[in-house]
DNA sequence: CATCCACGGGAAAAGCCGGTCG
DNA sequence: CGACCGGCTTTTCCCGTGGATG
């Protein structure tokens, strides 16, 4: 199943570029810099911390997974497929003859789990290796607000600081991030359609040496209601679009964790593997977190391979971990609204509102419950809107109704 | 030294309101 | 008209700091 001559094969025909034959030398673990741990942390992954690792010497059960690490959330891998247009692209765009020349913006869109991340990731990292380029990577999810994002910057272009994040004036800070940036310097805003204040944008953006890169799920997200503020002085902007994998392109993406997490063969069969590339729905994201939840429910239960039911408890697992995570980061008031809409079914605002006040000493004002309702919960997969029905109708996800019950 | 309190700042909540749809 | 939506603005909340006070 392992099929490792049409992996190479199939990788000779992706990659004829230098830089991607030159793949051994990337990703020096210490030279990983700054930002890695941001990488790594996102929505969180209970089942990241899940078994082995430890104590695997007489467990025989080690040799299942020899290397778990390699299918954790943020693992950037050793090679980038069926990404070859957007790697030319970007490289094109953030080569080093044109970093300092005219300024430009490159925005980047395509679904979750299309391989924004770890394509940039890699490109960026390729620049500032080989051309001395300083790149600087912000996950926007993680630090939404004007101020985290400028601390991040500056902490990944100066290490430590004598800052306190929370504290300390945005316009400090910023003024800080000048200092620091003497050479043209590429700041990769990932998620940027999770800022709240887009202001930060033309702040970075007027620095003068600084070239952004910009991403999010949909262009209009990314740019939206910035257009006029931001984006017309942004000026011409380069966009790279990234589309779904297809399945057959997944199946080689999980090919190769398999391959590096030294997963004893015979355990996923073809077919396992294109059911988990299934379930992923075209989301290399989520088809990887189905892939390590399947493999550790093997471990766990002394399966012998990967099977169909396996592979559906995989998915959903994958789902209510982040989706518990989430929760748990709520306040109790907003707790309470997701109970209500787990008790009285989809609804439209109002009704939920009338429902929720009445389980309440002090509730929130609806203005703010229509923000939870149409802003957060949306974003924290918790809650989706039906825009078909008028009013809209807001329903949970199945993976917030299962942690609720 | 221990407490108190006012302050500065960001983030989140609340308030306001014009607009849409049936 | 009533119910709801969502952009925008204003207010409140919250917390570390640092100076004053007992």
């Amino acid at each position: 199943m392992l099929v490792t001559s049409r992996r190479l094969s199939c990788l000779a025909t992706q990659f004829g570029r230098a830089w991607v034959s030159s793949e051994p030398t990337r990703r020096p673990p210490p030279a990983r810099p700054h930002w890695m741990e941001r990488v790594e942390s996102p929505p969180v992954n209970l089942s990241d911390t899940h078994p082995n690792q430890h104590d695997m010497h007489s467990d025989p059960r080690r040799e299942i997974i020899g290397n778990r690490d390699v299918l954790r959330e943020g693992y950037d891998p050793e090679t980038i497929r069926h990404r070859a247009a957007e790697i030319d692209a970007l490289s094109t765009l953030l080569s080093p003859t044109k970093v300092g020349g005219i300024t430009e913006t490159a925005l980047l869109y395509g679904p979750p789990g299309s391989g924004k991340t770890c394509t940039t990731t890699a490109v960026l990292e390729e620049i500032e290796n080989e051309h001395g380029v300083p790149t600087v990577a912000v996950n926007c999810w993680d630090d939404h607000t004007k101020s985290r994002v400028l601390y991040s910057v500056l902490k990944s272009l100066v290490g430590q600081t004598a800052y306190d994040q929370e504290r300390t004036a945005a316009s400090t800070l910023l003024d800080a991030v000048k200092d620091a940036i003497d050479e043209p310097t590429i700041i990769f805003l990932d998620e940027a359609d999770k800022l709240v204040d887009e202001g930060v944008l033309r702040d970075l953006y007027e620095i003068e040496p600084v070239r952004l890169l910009l991403a999010g799920n949909d262009r209009h997200r990314v740019v939206g209601n910035l257009e006029h503020r931001v984006y017309s002085r942004i000026g011409t902007a380069q966009d790279v679009e990234f589309e779904k994998y297809h399945d057959g392109q997944l199946v080689e993406i999980l090919e190769d964790r398999l391959t590096a997490a030294k997963v004893k063969p015979d355990i996923v069969s073809d077919e396992a593997l294109a059911g988990i590339a299934d379930a992923g729905s075209r989301d290399a994201r989520k088809a990887i977190a189905t892939l390590r939840n399947a493999l550790d429910i093997v471990v766990l239960e002394g399966a012998d391979e990967v099977t169909g039911p396996i592979i559906e408890r995989a998915e959903q697992k994958a789902e209510q971990d982040i989706a518990h995570a989430r929760i748990s980061s709520l306040t109790a008031s907003q707790t309470l609204v997701l109970k209500v809409l787990f008790d009285i079914g989809a609804s439209t605002s109002g009704t939920i509102y009338d429902e929720y006040e009445q389980r309440i000493d002090d509730p929130a004002v609806d203005r703010t419950v229509r923000g939870w309702l149409t802003t957060k919960f949306p974003q924290y997969n918790l809650v989706t809107i039906r825009e078909e029905e008028n009013p809209q109708e807001y329903e949970l996800t199945d993976a917030a109704r299962a942690i609720l019950e």
